[in-house]
DNA sequence: TGTATTTTTTAACATTTGTAAAAAAATATC
DNA sequence: GATATTTTTTTACAAATGTTAAAAAATACA
């Protein structure tokens, strides 16, 4: 998905607004199996994925927990730095070769100063940046692990193609010896 | 804690703005165990806890899961009507009898369109949102139910005087008898 | 104050999930 | 294509949590 189609499918702006934001992006190729995103440091960007598939994640003991799978189309938000201007929590990385537009959060917060649209357009990547992650947490609370296994194949089912089981595992919270008795009951 | 610091703590604005705020809000009273927002409805208004606690859940099968407690100074949204003017899934009741101050949504967005500082105002209230939610997820990731529970009372420490334990199981995840498991333990 | 009701804890047992290690399968590399 | 490496599954066992039911404690209320 393009830059411009993924503004627009936040919130509707002109055409004038749209090239504000274009403006303000630039594009960056990463490798597979780059970090873009390190824990502890304070980002200055946030990222437009348009083609990729990148992993949030958090280092617990030894471990990892993914805490989400981005692909194309979504928005990346460093939440901690785009809301405070603190260091993140998390660690984004790409899993494939990946081609980003990064927004410098400074020259957006500028805009939202500035211009009603945009602040609303603002407004509306929160808030659906929200619904979002309560959906997240609502799955995490309500459905069984074999559950959140099949919604997350239904909605993407390249998913098995580009990431290894034991990511999979991490993200639905679950050990991947039980990831292993949920596949293959479902067989 | 007053309409007015609720509005501010989000963040800044001039007298001028706040009153527009103030002039679409008004004050309502609910004696303890009152349902304000009703499951499958979709919602007129958005709350501000001046006084009292409520909870936030879901029925599931046949129990209730809490999501949230809500303290003095909170903001309720009932996110899906607030965002997408769609019935929401959440319940929302009073535990102990509560003072609010419902805003209207229609009014609230027409703010929204017409003033820079609301909208940049509309913007923080979602993007704050977004974080408490993660921070939720970030702790039934991340930590277990016994330290959830002490990191509750210890935020809350007035929390048992008005809360049964049972609600606070669902809260955290667990079954009561769980919960009895850990605070048998602790002491 | 005494009784009824609600809430919390305890007990016994079943089920689920995790851990560690080995086997099997899939993938990468030369 | 053969070998090495990585990933996935399987097994056996231990630990944690859930369920149901009963006992104990706390609270409400007449």
């Amino acid at each position: 998905m393009e830059l411009k189609d993924g503004i627009l499918k936040i919130y509707p702006l002109a055409e004038t607004e749209i090239n504000k934001l274009i403006a303000i992006a630039e594009i960056v190729e990463f490798p597979k199996q780059t970090t873009f995103i390190a824990q502890n440091t304070t980002n200055k960007y946030i990222y437009f994925l348009e083609k990729g598939i990148c992993r949030i994640y958090y280092p617990k003991q030894d471990k990892e927990v993914i805490l989400d799978f981005c692909f194309p189309g979504n928005i990346i938000l460093p939440l901690n730095s785009y809301v405070y201007g603190k260091p993140t929590y998390e660690i984004v990385d790409s899993i494939t070769g990946c081609i980003v537009h990064r927004i410098s959060i400074i020259k957006l917060q500028e805009l939202y100063e500035t211009s009603l649209p945009i602040a609303n357009w603002g407004r509306k990547l929160a808030e659906i940046e929200t619904i979002k992650i309560e959906e997240r947490l609502m799955q995490s609370l309500f459905k069984s692990a074999a559950e959140r296994y099949q919604d997350l194949l239904t909605k993407e089912p390249t998913l098995l193609q580009h990431i290894k089981l034991g990511y999979i595992a991490t993200y639905l919270g679950v050990s991947q010896v039980t990831l292993s008795r949920i596949r293959s009951e479902i067989k």
